[in-house]
Parts: structure tokens; C-alpha cells; sequence
DNA sequence: CGAAGTCTGTGAAAAATATCACAAAGTATC
DNA sequence: GATACTTTGTGATATTTTTCACAGACTTCG
């Protein structure tokens, strides 16, 4: 195991990786080589075999890798081992999409408390999940052991939000807003925004033929 | 300008560049200068010169950049003087939310037309479009002429219909799937994975503290 | 108009990341 | 158990991307 820094690419491959192999443990496929990995996700096999070699050694020369012995390796390093309440800050549509959403749920992360700042929310019922006033965020993260947050409020006010949920003690955010968060050292932000996705994809349709499309 | 190849880190650094001078255009502001424009996007003044000198030369030595000159150059150079055409496929709880997302819209980004496989959701009506079956997908295309695609169906299928998309003759693909699609070569994928990026917070989490927190 | 200050554009350097390529260590087969 | 395959783990290399640093160009102000 090297004692390099992993690059935060690595980390969001080997989910990609773990999530293929729990496919494949499904289907009681017992070993994979780097080679069938990085086909099945398009990353090609040094860097299977790169990106595993940062965390230590998990394969059988010659053999490959034990599906059921990688899936527990990698769930350990990813902290899948372990629950994450999750605070969802925002309850409009793309809140209420993500309160639905089954994929959380299996991945051991649970949004576990909803909040909004329109009062004529509060109270709504989704689920077991009540959506309280955001003036309650402190309380009920130290109430329910809360790390994770998302934020899904309109641009305008995420700023004063993530301020709010730093204030309450969490330090980690996943942002649906379209702005450029400030926020303190330590603390660790990562933005998910649709529509700048789309308009890159709409870059790629403006310049298809143009030379451009080889872009990587 | 050079003529180098231009880093998709780059475009998308673009539109986080027209995002915050539409916003100051906006409020009347005339100039800004790269390491303003640099603070407000966290990404420094040097990245902000190296993105815009992909594309040729906007600024004035000495004082910086005209607000409503670069905002016009990027707009062309990012194809958001054309508009573009949508086709959402899957109307479940994020599809809904993707068409009642109202961030589109203000981007020349159109969703035109939404499909589904499920038969009880064909003809419901979400605003001005009405959901379709998925076979009239490729005639829909050419009608409307559609560029650009939103997958969000269960992972299960996303596979299935990537290929639809494809040979309706929409080589650009916003997948919020959870999986690695398989396309041929010139069709751009990119891919939205809420549950992946709440994944990597949990990471940071767990790894608070042990020395991997300045991982970047 | 000249001096002091500001800010761009861009090569060069550094850092980060991905790919190659192969020795070593295993497996499979006969 | 010897031979032919297969596949890992990892230095070395290549590529990509970011950061530095400064000459040259423009502005501002007295």
C-alpha cells in the first residue's frame, strides 16, 4: 500500500467499481480481473489496478480479483461500512425528487431530516420525514448525528445556507445550487448542477465537426 | 488564440465565468479583472486568463475585462446564441422535477418533448408537453429537431435506452443513471450521479481527521 | 505628458493524473 | 511437475492540467 495521496478521482471510481462488483456478486460471478473491470466501466485496466493499488493489494496474480473479498475491502475504505444521516436543506421539486429517490437508501445514506425557509412548508409531511424551519438545523443535527448535507434552495440563497449548516457543525455539502459556495477551510463541498452539465453537452453539440469533437 | 486542444475543465469553467458576469451585468457593472473574476469562482486569476486564452484575446491590459464584451464572446463561443432542443426520457420523480426545473429555460435549453415506457404515464400533460411512448421517440427527433437528451430511468434500463437515443440520431446524452452506458465513439456522454457524489462526501467524512482531509 | 501603478497574455515550471510495460507470481493443463 | 498462460502490482514514462512569473501594454493621476 502506498502512502501517496489518492486522488479524488480514484475515490469516485471505486464506487463505480464497487457498484459493478455488487452486481456482479448478485449474479454469483465469484472472480473479475482488472481487465473485465475496466471494460465493464470504460476505465480501462491499469487504472483499475492503479487506483486499487493505493489502498493495498486485493488481487491473486494470475487469477484476478475475489469478488466477495474486494466488495467488502472497498466498502471498508469507503466507509460503507458505516451509516450517514444526511440533512436535506430545500424541499421544492428537486427536494422532494431526492426525499423519493431509492438510491440513497441502499448506500447506507439516509436523509434523515428535511428543512425549508417557507413557512408554509413546514409541517409537510414526506414519508416519516417532517420538514421543520431551518432555525432548527443546530438542534437536530446534534440530535440525530447528522454529517451530511444537501443543499437544494434556489441560487440566491445557498450562500446563506451553507453558512447556516457550517454554523450547526456539518462540515460536508452536496450542492444543487448554481453558484460558487464560500466556504472555510475543512470544510468539503461538492456541486451537482443539471443545467451546466447540459449547456457542456450543448457546447459539444455546437462544435460537433468543427474539430472539436476529439476534445476529451 | 492557440490552437491547442481545450481541456473540458476549461468549458466548463466557461460557463461558471458567464454565470457570475451575467449576475454582475446584471447589477450594472462595467469591468472586472481576471483575479476578480477568479475570487468570486474560487479558481484564481491565472486559471481564468489560461481558460479565456483558448479562445483568443478579450481583455484590456491594464483594466481588465468589458463585462458586456466578454459576456457576448463567451455566449457565442458556447453555443448559447443557438438554442437547443431537449428530449427528456423517464417522467418519475426526478424526470418531473428535471421538467419543472425552471434553470433550463434561462439557458436557451429546451425540454421539448418527454417519453416514458410506462403506459399509465403516456398523454399525462406537465405544462405544454405531453409524455409519449418511447417509440415515438426517433420520429419526435426529426419533427422537433432534438440535439440533446436527458436519461432518467432506473439504472436497469438506462442501457436500453441510451441505445434508442442513439439511433433516433442524438449523439449528446445527460445520463442521471447510475451506470457506466456504453456508446459508440463521437456520442458525448456525461453523467449526473447524485448518489455517487453524496458517496464521496461520506468518504471525506469517514476520513476526517486521519490525515486524508487535504485530499483534493 | 511622464511616472507609477494595474492587469493581461503566455511561455516555462510544477504538479497531478493516466498509461505503459514488464517482472514476478500465480493458475491451468497435460 | 514442467510448460504455457494469465494477471497482478508498480516503477517508469507520457500526458494533461494547473500554477507561476514576468514582459509588455494600457490606465490613471498629478
Amino acid at each position: 500500500m502506498s502512502n501517496k495521496k489518492v486522488p479524488e478521482s480514484t475515490i469516485s471510481r471505486l464506487f463505480l467499481y464497487l457498484r459493478e462488483i455488487t452486481e456482479l456478486a448478485k449474479i454469483n460471478i465469484k472472480t473479475i480481473s482488472s481487465s473485465e473491470l475496466g471494460d465493464r466501466t470504460n476505465l480501462g485496466d491499469a487504472q483499475v489496478r492503479k487506483d486499487l493499488g493505493y489502498f493495498g493489494q486485493f488481487g491473486v496474480t494470475g487469477a484476478g480479483y475475489s469478488i466477495a473479498d474486494l466488495k467488502k475491502s472497498l466498502e471498508k475504505i469507503l466507509g460503507k461500512d458505516k451509516k450517514w444521516n444526511v440533512a436535506l436543506i430545500g424541499t421544492g421539486h428537486l427536494g422532494t425528487a431526492l426525499l423519493a429517490y431509492s438510491g440513497f437508501g441502499r448506500h447506507e445514506l439516509d436523509i434523515v431530516a428535511a428543512f425549508d425557509a417557507d413557512a408554509k412548508k413546514i409541517g409537510k409531511k414526506f414519508g416519516d420525514i417532517t420538514v421543520r424551519p431551518i432555525s432548527e438545523l443546530e438542534k437536530l443535527t446534534k440530535e440525530k448525528n447528522i454529517t451530511l448535507s444537501i443543499i437544494a434552495v434556489p441560487a440566491a440563497e445557498a450562500q446563506g445556507v451553507a453558512e447556516t449548516i457550517i454554523k450547526a457543525g456539518i462540515e460536508c455539502i452536496l450542492n444543487f445550487a448554481p453558484v460558487s459556495l464560500n466556504v472555510p477551510e475543512g470544510v468539503k463541498v461538492r456541486n451537482v448542477d443539471f443545467s451546466r452539465e447540459l449547456e457542456i453537452l450543448s457546447y459539444f453539440a455546437a462544435n460537433k465537426g468543427n474539430g472539436r469533437e476529439t476534445l476529451k
